[in-house]
DNA sequence: GCCTGTCAAGAGCATTGCTCTCATTTGTTG
DNA sequence: CAACAAATGAGAGCAATGCTCTTGACAGGC
């Protein structure tokens, strides 16, 4: 990418109005959801005529995109600050400051989170290389933790040392062998699990599944989860 | 509720519209998603003109309700249908046939599963009072399981004796109550996070969270979850 | 200083949810 | 059987939406 500073006043000018269409967008999404995002409100915000914008942005999807790409790197930029805040051997610790940002997040942005995790808006469908990259940095992160806990010898095998099938095998060895990881297969398809697990748990309290007043301390139900979670990951809690 | 066959033909053929609509709107949910259902399209099917349908359906809302509770309905039926399918004392069975269940469901329709357990539709909130009943079926069957085992000593307690903190504890011994379980409180919130995981595997592979080509072997990937899910649970493989 | 390319505006098309009025059908009842 | 009343369907209409097209103005680059 030539990226940097684009030399000619109108190119800044005209990523200048997308930054602002995009922060609009931003702003929309959060308060009316995600299919409630209208091009001509965002135009209307923007002191503009809704044919104006379509010289910034191609479509409504177009917007959603950048959307989406925002929203996965706002997520996982506090991920990652959220895991690098704590010790580097503290991986329990960093496991659980993951969970516990993700949730965070997604409490405070739940329609945003609900654009990344939830059923995905009709008729669009996210384009992979746009979106994969950000999109990655959670599960990078998590993959991360389990992979410096297995080199450090940190990792309890449990009981999960029975090989896994042949044909998730292949699978596992190629994620292993894409993301560097030295962590062995059944634990990797237990990073999987807590991974899906995750974003269960989080989904569930976003999106209103559990009853209305079913559990009240959802907070201390999340952190017993995560603390099930990192056992079935292979982390063990610090030593007292 | 009279419920029955209502005697007058007028009130057959009204209950027969609106099962048309249903329908008709099921297929569209299905074919192309939750929040391009347009009242006016079913209508067109109908052979009616738009105005027509708000005789029998009060709004968007309204139809988007009575899908909700049709897909519930059909969620629960299969899944139940499953479970029964093995052997009462099978537990771990039930367990996994449940799971498949909703797995096997969420794939065949995934429209509708993201209904249920995706982003809420923007502006819309499932009236509690309707949905409530048809959507607790599945993780009734699921604590019914487990209170099954417990029930007949085949739930091993694992290292899951700790006690949970206070807080949730008054939550657990709540739904204890309601559900009738004697299930002990920490086993009931591992019930709770089995249930969230499971919804959570089964949403990225419904919802594409999973990359395009990183699991091959999905059936694979999700028989082994299940197998750890079950570990969590409590729940015994079968003697061999 | 002129020209070219970018930009905003406005009109317009097809679509949506929903309401209103009016005519028609239909079931019931005298 | 006939008359009445209720239920039903049709159509027009309103306020939105996404998106396209044409027209005119403005400003950057030679």
């Amino acid at each position: 990418m030539p990226a940097g500073k684009p030399a000619t006043p109108r190119e800044r000018a005209r990523i200048r109005t997308i930054e602002d269409i995009v922060r609009l967008g931003r702003e929309h999404l959060a308060l009316h959801g995600a299919a409630a995002l209208s091009l001509r409100a965002v135009a209307r915000d923007l002191g503009v005529v809704s044919s104006a914008v379509y010289r910034y942005v191609a479509s409504r999807e177009e917007l959603l995109t950048l959307l989406v790409i925002d929203a996965y790197d706002e997520l996982g930029a506090e991920v990652e600050a959220a895991v690098a805040a704590r010790r580097p051997a503290d991986f329990d610790g960093r496991f659980r400051a993951l969970g516990s940002a993700v949730r965070a997040w997604a409490l405070r942005e739940p329609a945003r989170y609900g654009l990344l995790y939830g059923s995905p808006v009709p008729g669009y469908r996210a384009p992979a290389e746009r979106t994969t990259v950000p999109g990655t940095r959670v599960i990078n992160a998590l993959m991360g933790i389990l992979d410096g806990a297995c080199r450090a010898g940190r990792l309890t095998a449990g009981d999960s040392t029975a090989a896994v099938v042949p044909a998730l095998a292949a699978d596992l060895g190629r994620i292993r062998r894409d993301m560097g990881l030295t962590v062995p297969d059944p634990l990797v398809a237990r990073g999987a699990l807590v991974w899906t697990s995750l974003f269960g748990a989080v989904s569930f309290e976003v999106f209103g599944q559990y009853g209305a007043d079913t559990f009240a301390a959802r907070d201390e139900l999340f952190a017993h989860h995560l603390g099930v979670l990192a056992g079935i990951a292979g982390l063990q809690p610090p030593a007292p």
